[in-house]
DNA sequence: CTTAGTTTCGTTTGCGCACACGAAGATATC
DNA sequence: GATATCTTCGTGTGCGCAAACGAAACTAAG
């Protein structure tokens, strides 16, 4: 019992030859309707199941995933994404799988159409992005479903009939539990604060995800709770010097939640200097920095994206449609990890990531 | 460049034949001293790696894994256990891997023994285990040992030179965690409670690792605060409920960690019983009823020790030495995984377990 | 020198699938 | 009725590896 069905014992059962059966499972014709009807029915009854081995085995082709993602040497975070795809680069090199990266300045929007075109005119199988311009990324997808690419995206979801499959988070639910993590059901009256620090322009689309979870949260809470919203500009220092120092300086604030992942750091030098006092800080990200502070205790808790393995699982993603050809699913979600002191050594010595 | 080299390459390079290559590769004789030397010296240089998907075609073996794991029906942690096994059950089916388990009582050791050696009487080709009993399972192992069985534990390590991978978590960081939880850096002083919540006999091995690991977290936070360990014996209900009681009304009771995931449960109850005053609840595993608790406030966190993953991954472990050949490591540490209100969900739905 | 045994090696087959190739039969065209 | 065109289908080959098989070449025994 338990014995694979093959091609072979399908054909037997139908009465037609292997080469029969093979053109009614890949639809290309050529057969009487009456022998499609019949092995039709045998695949159903027998539940045949192709065994991926030997489908993979025979096909010698050689498949160029293209990966559009922020410069991995302007930001950690994508550093990090960056590392996933060596990874993956690895782990598929002997399935004749090549990936190529086509980076884009996180501070230009110019440049990722730039990549874009420069990335179609390689014709790739298939396309690995971080949607990080919605505008931008909604045409780059118009194009590629025109071009029958196949395309994952990562990090940030933007809604597209032709999109293969999202890896990532869900931001709401991730802002929720940044409100959580600051508020630890302290019952007083008190101010909290979510920020965003910006490099230039701000990509408002999926932060405000997180701010709409954050909000949510302490209107849940009752009206004992006063919630401070803030955008800060990265490049004008002095400028999101003096915001910073007016919030730490209000005296109800109880906790803050950053949302960039380089932003925490600025915020954790400023908190170092005028002292904790209290404020509890949670940020995003296994930033060198976010763990510095982190381990001083400057930060409580950091939330983890992952950003490596949500690249990696990207292009596996790719990979189960193009190689194995399974049918993957639309929706990849990670967990929203908690890393604190204490569970972090455990996190960065994970044989599971 | 990147084209793989075939074990063909390979004999071409070395002017002999796929068969003395073969040969060379597994290892078994009949090949001329000369011949061996050559063909390793070009397979070192070239750094020959075998195709998986060919390697594990052609091979029609059937392998049968035995699991000794604790009875799901008695515990729910080791019922998800068990839901990690059908999972692998169904993952590696095709490949003709099949998974019988044979569980043992939790409370008692004979039934671990009994289990065993029937276990041993359908030959398996590989083991996997739990290692709740410490003499058993050693002696256990030595058996495994001589009949060349190889075997993954998973939950609790117990070190033998035997064991082809450790398949779990560190303990000791898990009761630091857990420590670091109920504190949250208050700075008051207070009384720390660790309770582990026994069924009838104990396995003091790995819970007294996540007692140690409790106890030199509140070291290194100076002498604020004194820590209590209890043992309570499940079955003895209302010595049980006194001896909480008591706990529950020392008004310096800051926090609880309760260490075994059923344990949490009876604790809850008391302590939505008398009411939560501030006293800091932090449990283990995503029960039905510790979920219940996290939900309604009772349970600040839950640490996951994710027993399903972890079998499911033992199970892999085997899978690849067994069939892929693929050299594992001896340990596969899991992530201490903190679960709060907020990103339950997120582990819930997670597609990443 | 012959026969039997040993060592060493090359050839071949099969794993299950995908796909190329070409054959046979049916239909159409002149 | 002969030739061309389609439709439908079976056969055969290769993917890379493992392992069976059997052929040499060489050694030992009688």
């Amino acid at each position: 019992m338990g014995k694979k069905i093959r091609i072979k014992d399908i054909a037997k059962l139908a009465q037609v030859s292997v080469g029969t059966v093979d053109r009614v499972i890949h639809n290309r014709g050529e057969v009487a309707s009456e022998s499609y009807q019949k092995v039709m029915d045998i695949l159903q009854k027998t539940g045949y199941q192709p065994n991926l081995l030997a489908r993979t085995l025979g096909s010698n082709k050689e498949f160029k995933i293209a990966a559009l993602m922020p410069n991995p040497l302007q930001d950690e975070y994508w550093a990090q994404s960056n590392e996933g795809l060596k990874q993956a680069q690895v782990e598929w090199a002997e399935y004749g799988v090549h990936i190529k990266t086509f980076p884009f300045d996180l501070y230009g929007k110019e440049t990722f159409v730039a990549a874009a075109k420069e990335l179609l005119s390689t014709t790739p199988d298939a396309v690995l992005t971080a949607p990080i311009f919605y505008q931008e990324a909604t045409s780059f997808f118009e194009q590629c479903e025109k071009l029958k690419i196949p395309f994952v995206v990562v990090n940030n979801n933007i809604e597209n009939q032709a999109l293969l499959s999202f890896v990532g988070q869900d931001l709401y639910q991730s802002g929720q539990l940044g409100a959580e993590l600051i508020h630890l059901n302290n019952p007083e009256p008190g101010t909290y604060a979510i920020l965003h620090v910006y490099d230039d322009v701000h990509n408002s689309i999926h932060l405000s995800e997180k701010e709409k979870g954050f909000k949510a949260y302490f209107e849940s809470q009752g009206n004992n709770f006063k919630v401070v919203s803030l955008d800060l500009n990265y490049t004008h220092e002095t400028t999101l010097e003096n915001e910073l120092t007016d919030l730490l300086s209000n005296a109800t604030l109880k906790g803050i939640l950053v949302t960039t992942s380089k932003g925490a750091s600025i915020v954790s030098k400023l908190i170092e200097q005028k002292g904790k006092n209290g404020v509890r800080l949670v940020a995003y990200d296994l930033l060198q920095e976010n763990l510095h502070y982190l381990k001083s205790g400057i930060i409580d808790f950091l939330i983890n994206q992952n950003s490596k393995r949500q690249a990696f699982i990207g292009i596996g993603q790719l990979v189960n449609h193009l190689l194995f050809k399974k049918n993957v699913a639309a929706q990849y979600l990670f967990p929203l990890e908690i890393i604190s002191r204490k569970n972090l050594k455990s996190y960065l010595n994970s044989d599971y990531h």
